[in-house]
RNA sequence: GGGAGCUUAGCUCAGUUGGUUCAGAGCAUCGCCCUUACAAGGCGGGGGUCGUUGGUUCGAGUCCAACAGUUCCCA
């Protein structure tokens, strides 16, 4: 049969992919070995496969194959996430388009339609997953939103409650005026902004002309018609209407003459008076602030201390609300505008600036954040940190690499309430219910509560309808946090077998950028349901940019189409490309030619199979000695580099672990060994070199299985007959043996021998269908001379005790090889590259003898790297008189 | 403003406890070659005083300090 040359991925994949749905190899339940579980960071169900997902996805798995083949029972469960404000924003949106308003339809219907959105477009990810190969077992697909996912949360929530951890109360927020929620502080974003400061006045109200100190430094600002005031920087006029003091600092002098004052803020004419803190920045604008507890953190906190007013003058679309007075109506820019032009005409603005500064972002809806006081639900985090902290600092948790330890830790020792609740539908509605005469209840279902707000009020005529529930959502991270413990219900059944067998899960792989969103909290609530990690090692991946450096993102479209990448070059070549350049925690620079690199693989491991494949054997045949060399030097060559993958898989170092899977198949296997036992043309191959030949093709394909799934499958069905269920997917990872080190050493030796040869070769245009001679002078090991003499066309390998006249040397270790060639020696040429050799012969070992004659390294060094010196000065003295040897041999 | 990391060949990166093999890999590049598995290939070659400066040490890419550039996190 004739095989293309070229590999088709295509023609591979898909096959391959319902074979293995076919027997059920992806589907995992609890027996005695030894579990393996991974579980997916859920994927957004609004989203669809980006470069980010590939990566991770490849990681997991290359590790869940790996585990399979390691005689585990691997069990990686695929799942989506429910992305509230995401997934409510698009459905909004779609309703829009339609004329339709969440409000006007109600809550239930508008979930109605989010679940629509749901199905529809829910499973594309997990769908496109399995055009890379993943072996996820999709029998135990989830959802943040099915039963037991919802019932888990809703069960964490009134447990965390009662246990009073969960607490309702008023707060400064981070408001996102367009989704109209509020948002935990991870889900804010701090951009650099080019922005202006504004300098304005506060005239004094009813200045009596008393207060000025003459202190040094005192600055009193006067107006032409001698009215004083102060001048406060500020870089949101829009927010004055708020304004319900004006703050300095007791310290500083040039404001001393305000102490005890009131001010007049300006267009507004409210009356506010001048309070003092030493939170003031002195050097910041002039040492005044204005304070706005409504719409700023700190200006919140000083509000409280000092017990000032609080006005809202935003509606929670953040345009200026009745409460503002003025301005009624307009949006937070346009009121800075007409604001500022009102001042001028008004002369109260003093002044205005450049200024650099940082402006909070919603991560969802990239609208400015507004600050803003309102009702919300926290999760209070000390006792939780507490229990995370532990187990990454005392290594039950590992991260890769591990310099985010410090990073977690910082995150933990400073940590803030979580602000859970969110101004939406989609989502799990909050358990807790009000009662008609105020107060609440928190239960897992409205029976529950009613029983609860029954004894609560002692009210028995109470009746469901007299309940009211929550109107808001839980924070999505409510429901990821529990993850690892729900999808198996750990939480609405810690007792049951699955759990049990499946949990603590053993890697995670998850990107940088949610260590805190999800990491961190998964910990948490491993800990606090089952004392236990939820997960032992944690490997981040790098973030996929492209080849500029530059983030990928739907606006730059930068980021190519993965399903596209995979038809144009194969799942398998994607997954190379994707790991070859993908230490853990470096950022990926990504490249399409990482894939190509990844395709030409595939075709370069095809053609070893198309001439293995195009060999007859010769069952009469004897081994050629040179084919019983390679056998031997090959088995000691995959054995070290066995030993080497697994080591670098331990440490998950995926990309050098396949880097030398990669060298071994190209370079070892096909470079060196195929051409090693390669039968002359015309003859067939004997049966035992052919045997361990298909050995090694099939040891090999297992190393690369985990990361190549398809080809691999496809060879291994392609050399050699297979029963029913022979699948490498199911195979056992080649088992260990030891190392031939002599071997590996005597070849080395003998790969140098070669690269010379053919350099003579290649320097002097000698043709490979030229036979040449080699000749030794002295001794050496012969072992090999069979393969040097088939890969370099060498007719006599001959040994001699004099240097031959005529001839091209060069020297290995201190062995000197010859290749005499009639006539065409340069004398000269050869005396010239023995000379450089030479010079850098003796510059070596001056080096050393430098470091030998010292006395503190003698002295002071272990003795086995001073006898390395020695050593190297012994071999450096006798490459010296070689050379020394034909130069005089040469000139004579 | 506070903290962490990074800087090694044209590019992307290894370099584990300082000591031949420590100056490496892949890709790219250059020369020769359609040698019947593979031109998405074969064979061969070139390329870096390890960001700068100083220090510790018998010995520094590796440890310390400062500086420069760069990235990220937090406020």
């Amino acid at each position: 049969m004739e095989i293309s040359s070229k590999y088709s991925p295509q023609e591979v994949e898909g096959k391959w992919y319902e074979h293995w749905m076919d027997k059920n190899y992806f589907h995992s339940t609890p027996d005695e070995r030894e579990p393996y579980t991974i579980v997916i960071p859920p994927p957004n169900v609004t989203g669809v496969l980006h470069m980010g997902h590939m990566m991770n996805n490849t990681i997991q798995d290359i590790l869940i194959r790996r585990a399979r083949m390691q005689g585990k029972n691997a069990c990686w469960v695929p799942g989506t996430d429910h992305a509230s404000i995401a997934t409510e924003a698009k459905v909004v949106n779609k309703l829009a388009q339609q004329g339709i308003k969440k409000t006007d339809i109600g809550r239930e219907e508008f979930l109605k339609h989010a679940w629509d959105w749901t199905h529809e477009h829910g499973g594309i990810i997990l769908k496109q997953l399995r055009r890379l190969g993943c072996s996820c077992d999709w029998e135990r697909t989830s959802f943040t939103m099915d039963d037991i996912r919802s019932k888990s949360v809703i069960r964490a929530f009134v447990d965390l409650y009662n246990k009073g951890l969960i607490y309702r109360g008023v707060r400064m927020v981070n408001w996102d005026p367009k989704a109209l929620t509020a948002l935990s502080d991870e889900e804010v974003i701090f951009k650099d902004e080019h922005s202006k400061l504004f300098y304005l006045r506060y005239y004094l109200h009813e200045d009596d002309g008393t207060g000025a100190t003459g202190a040094e430094g005192e600055i009193i600002h006067t107006d032409e018609q001698g009215h004083r005031y102060a001048v406060v920087a500020t870089t949101r006029p829009e927010t004055i209407m708020g304004d319900t003091a004006m703050c300095i600092n007791p310290a500083d002098p040039k404001n001393q003459w305000l102490r005890g004052k009131k001010v007049v803020v300006p267009l507004v004419n409210r009356v506010i008076p001048v309070i003092e803190d030493g939170y003031v920045d002195i050097e910041f604008g002039t040492g005044c602030l204005k304070v706005t507890p409504a719409h700023d953190v700190n200006d919140y906190m000083l509000g409280e201390k000092h017990n000032l007013q609080s006005i809202n003058i935003f509606n929670d679309d953040a345009t200026l609300s009745e409460a503002a007075g003025m301005y009624i109506g307009m949006s937070r820019e346009d009121c800075r505008k007409q604001i500022i032009i009102d001042m001028k005409e008004a002369g109260l603005l003093e002044k205005i600036e450049d200024y650099n500064n940082k402006v909070g972002y919603s991560e969802r809806t990239n609208v400015p954040i507004e600050p803003k006081l309102s009702m919300q639900w926290f999760l209070k985090m000390e006792h939780l940190a507490d229990i995370a902290l532990k187990p990454v600092l005392n290594g039950d948790i590992k991260f890769y690499p591990a310099k985010y330890v410090n990073l977690y830790r910082h995150w933990l020792e400073n940590i803030k309430d979580w602000c859970i609740s969110r101004q939406l539908w989609w989502g799990h509605q909050i358990p807790a219910y009000y009662l008609p005469e105020g107060g609440f209840v928190v239960a897992e279902t409205p029976e529950e509560a009613l029983k609860l707000a029954i004894e609560k009020t002692g009210n028995k005529n109470l009746t469901l309808k007299d309940l009211r529930q929550d109107d808001d959502a839980l924070d999505t991270w409510f429901s990821s946090w529990l993850w690892p413990l729900s999808l198996f219900n750990g939480i609405l059944d810690p007792d049951n077998a699955e759990f049990k067998y499946y949990y603590p899960t053993n890697d995670l792989i998850t990107a940088p950028d949610i260590i805190f969103f999800w990491v961190a909290r998964m910990i948490m609530a491993g800990e606090e349901y089952q004392n236990e990690v939820p997960f032992k090692n944690v490997y981040f991946t790098g973030i996929v940019r492209d080849k500029l450096g530059r983030k990928m993102s739907k606006s730059l479209g930068n980021s190519p189409d993965p399903i596209e990448l995979i038809d144009k070059f194969g799942a398998d070549g994607v997954r190379m490309g994707m790991m070859l350049s993908a230490p853990a925690g470096n950022d990926i620079l990504f490249d399409e030619a990482l894939c190509e690199q990844g395709r030409n693989f595939c075709n370069k491991i095809w053609n070893a199979l198309r001439l293995v494949k195009g060999w007859n054997v010769d069952e009469n045949a004897a081994q050629p000695e040179a084919a019983k060399m390679a056998v031997k030097w090959f088995e000691a060559r995959f054995n070290q580099v066995l030993a080497e993958t697994n080591d670098n898989i331990d440490k998950y170092r995926l990309s050098d672990a396949l880097m030398g899977i990669y060298k071994l198949t190209w370079d070892d296997f096909c470079s060196w060994y195929l051409e090693m036992v390669k039968a002359p043309q015309g003859h067939g191959i004997d049966p035992v070199t052919y045997a361990a030949t298909i050995k090694f093709f099939e040891n090999l394909m297992l190393l690369l299985h985990p990361f190549m799934p398809f080809i691999t499958e496809e060879i291994w069905h392609a050399i050699a007959e297979r029963k029913e269920g022979d699948d490498i997917i199911i195979a056992q990872q080649p088992k260990l043996q030891a190392v031939d080190e002599a071997i590996l050493k005597q070849f080395e030796f003998t790969q140098e021998v070669i690269n010379n040869v053919r350099k003579v070769r290649s320097d002097k245009n000698i043709a490979f269908r030229d036979a040449i001679q080699l000749v030794v002078k002295g001794t050496t090991d012969k072992d090999f001379d069979c393969v040097i003499a088939k890969l370099c066309n060498v007719s006599e390998v001959s040994y001699v005790a004099e240097a031959p006249a005529g001839a091209f040397g060069f020297i290995v270790g201190s062995t000197e090889f010859f290749v005499p060639l009639t006539g065409s020696v340069d004398v000269e040429a050869e005396i010239k590259k023995l000379e450089e050799e030479l010079k850098y012969a003796q510059g070596f070992l001056k080096s050393v003898e430098a470091k030998l004659s010292n006395e503190r390294f003698v002295s002071g060094a272990p003795a086995a790297v001073v006898e390395k010196e020695r050593k190297k000065k012994a071999d450096a003295e006798a490459k010296i008189a070689v050379i020394e040897q034909q130069l005089a041999g040469l000139r004579k």
